[in-house]
DNA sequence: GTTCTTAAAA
């Protein structure tokens, strides 16, 4: 009898043929169903598709169990709707609609669609609901940012004794972090408490994590992740870009080494290109350069790093280093448009703004089209090296060569070329003649091009104008309060002082800070917190005196001859950026390049200082503002003395 | 013997 059943399909005298062929249907449907998901698992719909084809040219009907795969493959090749509602009939016609796991394929076929009561007409449909179908309801409103109607299928499916899971929740939670609404996402949060949602769910866990950081609730988030027993990269990524965005790069670099020496979790590219942001934003070549080691030692191939590569280009850009972003833009095998922008920036920011023009018509004959970014790049690397003539005849291209539409970054763009080149009528004309309203930061960048040239009058115009828009820019204030000490306004200075301090706005303080051996020292205003305050300031007023001797003036037109002494020295920028050069002339006899940060604009006494020292000493220094990077060699300067 | 629902990103 054992022999009898295996042999069954190919024997007549046990069976009739048209079982045979039932048989050898149902094997091949079977063989079919298993086929085309191996294919869609490999990431091979086309293989899929063209494996369809054939079974359906063979007389073959799909059964209960190939629907859902068919509905991925129709989303993997990007069929239009009508498609999925072929499926739909032919559900209704086989008498499948009750089977729940092709419903729930359905629903989520229109959700897709972004065809809702498609959804629920199959939802309704249903007699015997379970928790994926209630899940893929609610996963379906709040992916498509229907955070009320999400909510109510979560209330609905409890109130019909259906008790939600991980999954469910943390589709809710994902909603409300793109929608930013922290009171609802807590609301949830005390929901599973209450309705005993599994907690130690890591996924669940993960995107508690990540709502409290959209919502700018870190501690919250912080709560969470420490308790975790269990991290994958969407916690730590979450955690790190949460302390990236509350500007503490310490709390970023520290979580980072945590999750590499744990070793556990690999860092993703997201993660890594956080860290570098964040590297990039204090220039901490240091560290940045360790996370370099993670990634070279982390990819294998390559081709697979663009976005790293990306990031990577921007950190040394960012960190003073453009040799090493230059040596790794050319390294790169298939350059993409944010490789090609980002370097153009980086050489307009380094004051090599020929370069940056230079390297636009490379990319241009390597067949990439530039966007709305790459005409910023351009813009602000004109505006940095005074390239007027060449600025207006890249802003008049965009729209007529690439039908790019100007946008407000680059009308500001613009009123900052025409300013910086000392053509303020021409700035203030532009801002007439712009198609929308300016914002406050438009009529800002003219106050600043006015400070450079010391208009008055039109800076007092163009501040109300911000002030108007948005009477809480602490930078307008602050611009317009060092014009009024430059010509010495005393009174009009405490005036501004005045509404500052009604409106509860404190100045920026200067502080510069530069990495040695490993450690970053930061300066502040008048700082003697350091144990060699003395011989650096000592060390300074020495240099003054050699600059006298030599007949290099030290500049002081930033302050009105009648200044008091103690506006000078707040006034002005502080001279922070003096204070950590001498303290890594004091510290550091290697002949390395000395890299130095500052929060403000560079002044222009420090500026001529530092071309001095830097013919003095034959040392290199690089000098990062909030703008730009100074490079000072043999006594000159790469922007020429133009910033 | 198979099938359905989760989190982020330059």
């Amino acid at each position: 009898m054992q022999n009898a059943k295996r042999l069954l399909p190919y024997n007549p005298f046990f069976t009739s043929f048209s079982n045979i062929k039932a048989e050898i249907k149902h094997h091949s449907t079977y063989t079919f169903n298993t086929t085309i998901r191996t294919h869609l698992n490999s990431n091979h719909p086309e293989k899929a598709l063209t494996h369809f084809t054939k079974f359906k040219e063979q007389g073959f009907l799909p059964d209960s169990f190939t629907i859902p795969s068919l509905i991925k493959l129709c989303f993997r090749l990007n069929q239009p709707p009508l498609h999925g509602e072929n499926i739909h009939s032919f559900v209704i016609r086989k008498g499948y609609l009750q089977d729940i796991i092709v419903s729930t394929s359905l629903v989520e076929m229109y959700f897709k669609y972004g065809f809702f009561s498609g959804s629920c007409n199959v939802f309704d449909e249903i007699s015997q609901r379970d928790v994926v179908l209630w899940t893929a309801m609610v996963t379906g409103f709040s992916q498509n940012g229907l955070l009320n109607e999400a909510l109510e299928f979560l209330g609905r499916m409890v109130k019909e004794g259906i008790r939600p899971n991980g999954i469910t929740v943390s589709s809710v939670l994902s909603a409300c972090s793109k929608l930013m609404v922290l009171n609802l996402g807590r609301g949830v949060h005390g929901f599973s408490i209450r309705n005993n949602v599994s907690m130690d769910d890591m996924v669940l866990e993960s995107a508690f994590v990540d709502m409290y950081v959209k919502c700018n609730n870190l501690n919250y988030a912080i709560r969470i992740f420490d308790r975790m027993k269990n991290r994958n990269s969407v916690s730590w990524n979450a955690i790190i870009t949460g302390h990236a965005h509350n500007g503490s790069g310490e709390n970023v670099l520290r979580v980072f080494k945590e999750m590499v020496w744990g070793g556990r979790e690999q860092p993703g590219s997201s993660t890594l290109t956080s860290v570098l942001q964040v590297c990039g934003g204090t220039s901490d070549l240091l560290h940045g350069r360790e996370v370099h080691g993670c990634i070279v030692k982390r990819c294998t191939c390559n081709l697979d790093r663009l976005v790293e590569d990306n990031a990577l280009i921007d950190m040394y850009v960012k960190g003073g280093d453009l040799d090493s972003a230059v040596a790794l833009f050319k390294g790169v095998p298939a350059k993409n448009l944010v490789t090609w922008t980002t370097m153009i920036m980086g050489y307009g920011m380094h004051g090599l703004s020929k370069e940056a023009l230079e390297l636009f018509n490379e990319m241009k004959e390597s067949g990439i089209q530039p966007d709305s970014i790459t005409f910023i790049a351009l813009l602000s690397a004109c505006s940095h090296g005074e390239l007027v003539k060449e600025g207006e005849q890249i802003y008049m291209s965009m729209h007529r060569d690439y039908n790019i539409n100007p946008e407000m970054k680059h009308f500001a763009c613009m009123v900052d070329l025409y300013g910086r080149a000392g053509f303020l009528q021409q700035a203030y004309n532009f801002i007439e003649s712009m198609p929308v309203e300016p914002t406050e930061f438009i009529w800002a960048a003219l106050l600043s091009s006015c400070r450079i040239y010391k208009n008055l009058g039109l800076a007092e115009k163009a501040a109300k104008k911000a002030l108007l828009l948005n009477q809480h820019n602490a930078g307008v204030y602050i611009l317009l309060s060092r014009m009024y000490a430059d010509s010495g306004q005393w009174e009009d200075l405490s005036k501004v002082r005045l509404v500052m301090k009604d409106l509860g706005l404190k100045p920026v303080t200067a502080h510069s800070w530069v990495e040695l051996e490993g450690k970053l020292y930061t300066f502040t205003v008048r700082d003697r917190l350091n144990s060699c305050s003395d011989r650096m300031y000592r060390l300074i007023d020495t240099f003054k005196q050699r600059m006298q001797k030599v007949g290099c003036v030290s500049d002081d037109s930033g302050v009105g001859n009648n200044a008091r002494e103690e506006e000078k020295e707040s006034d002005l920028c502080g001279h922070t950026e003096k204070l950590a050069l001498a303290f890594v002339l004091i510290k550091s006899h290697s002949q390395s390049l000395i890299r130095i940060g500052k929060n403000l604009r560079v002044c222009k006494d420090c500026h001529e200082m530092f071309k001095f020292i830097s013919e003095f000493t034959d040392r290199e220094i690089i000098l990062k503002d909030p703008n730009r990077y100074h490079k000072f060699r043999h006594g000159q300067c790469s922007c020429s003395d133009f910033w």
